[in-house]
DNA sequence: ATATTTACGCTACCGCTCGTTGCGTAGGAG
DNA sequence: CTCCTACGCAACGAGCGGTAGCGTAAATAT
């Protein structure tokens, strides 16, 4: 957490930062984090390893700003009129995400949190972050009087998102849009959603 | 995987291979992947690391071996009569061995597997075993008439354990009884088991 | 312009851990 | 009794995280 003390001194060069997490990132993503070295990042960044340790303490706090800088993006709640379109947007993006775009580092991190407890909470910031918009999905129905108000929305967030996660980090097997689409069905007729709006 | 040369020289002492695979186990129980050191497992065991080092070639293949002896174990497929009582049997048994039985150590060792796929490989059987038996469970449904044929078994599985682990490795909930039974009211219901049969 | 303060690169170093090597010794097989 | 192997011990090398010291660059203060 770097601040510019706006003393008299040389002032921090910003872009170093920017190399820095930028290829942090990279490496996350290359080669995990336990295969991240600092030597390697700073040679990457074009910067010397003790400049990196003099802007954060420690090989985990680099990590956790890269993560902490895609963290910050907010997820867009959906709003396609029905629960069952919500939930498909939903969770197709997660797969974007996740298995072929930005967010591909997370589930390789979450298999290296063991020992880096402060990686893990920031991974679970992440995943809190969508989390809270299938949340406000589930409110919007509630509302809507598509879902009924009794029903668990915390069982029913982690049927929807176990599946996926389960596949990703223990199973590896492929996630395919047909497998995504029977998961939201399946949960929906589990909560007695109306089975075929097909608008 | 040392194996008896059963040549002239002195014989390898057995009671070694068990101090020390048992210590692993221990140890990575306690401290992890990471936090298992040659030199702590060589001395808790009353052994040279030497030694260690003679019967399995990396640290790796030792921990491999004791999850390998544990991975072993047969899970016994439960036959309750009922698809509701033989789920409730498998889940709750899950939640004994992984979140407070001598499993404990799987979800740890998970979270670990990012840079050591001989680890990650052996945790993926002991899981595949598991879920076999689920398979074994869902066919003596189908078999009794309770559940029809044509339902995605693998989907239903997924559903069934998927919350489980995403509760164990991402958001840490507690896991409980009324939780798990929960799980297995709402899974019945999106595959259409007769609701209660309450016998 | 000069002094001061901070940032940066570079080199060397410490500590820890995995894994190797060499040696002295213990202990069965022939 | 003589090999041959296992074991313990001590030392070492390599890789990586993290620190310290020095010379230099770039800004502010006087």
């Amino acid at each position: 957490m770097p601040e510019a003390s706006a003393g008299r001194g040389r002032p921090r060069d910003r872009a170093l930062d920017d190399r820095i997490l930028e290829q942090v990132l990279a490496l996350l993503g290359s080669h995990g984090y336990a295969g991240l070295t600092l030597d390697e990042l700073a040679a990457r960044s074009g910067v010397a390893k003790t400049t990196i340790l003099r802007r954060w303490p420690s090989k985990a706090a680099v990590a956790a700003a890269g993560v902490e800088r895609l963290a910050l993006q907010t997820v867009d709640v959906p709003d396609s009129g029905t629960l069952r379109g919500d939930l498909r947007s939903l969770l197709h993006g997660a797969v974007e995400s996740f298995v072929r775009g930005r967010g591909q580092f997370v589930p390789r991190l979450l298999r290296e949190t063991g020992h880096h407890p402060e990686i893990a909470d920031l991974l679970y910031t992440v995943i809190h972050t969508r989390r809270q918009a299938y949340r406000r999905v589930l409110a919007l129905a509630v509302a809507r009087g598509e879902l009924a108000p009794t029903v668990d929305q915390e069982l029913m967030i982690d049927l929807l998102i176990g599946p996926f996660w389960t596949r990703l980090l223990i199973t590896r097997d492929p996630i395919t849009e047909q497998y995504v689409d029977c998961n939201v069905e399946a949960v929906l007729t589990a909560f007695s959603v109306n089975p075929a709006v097909t608008g």
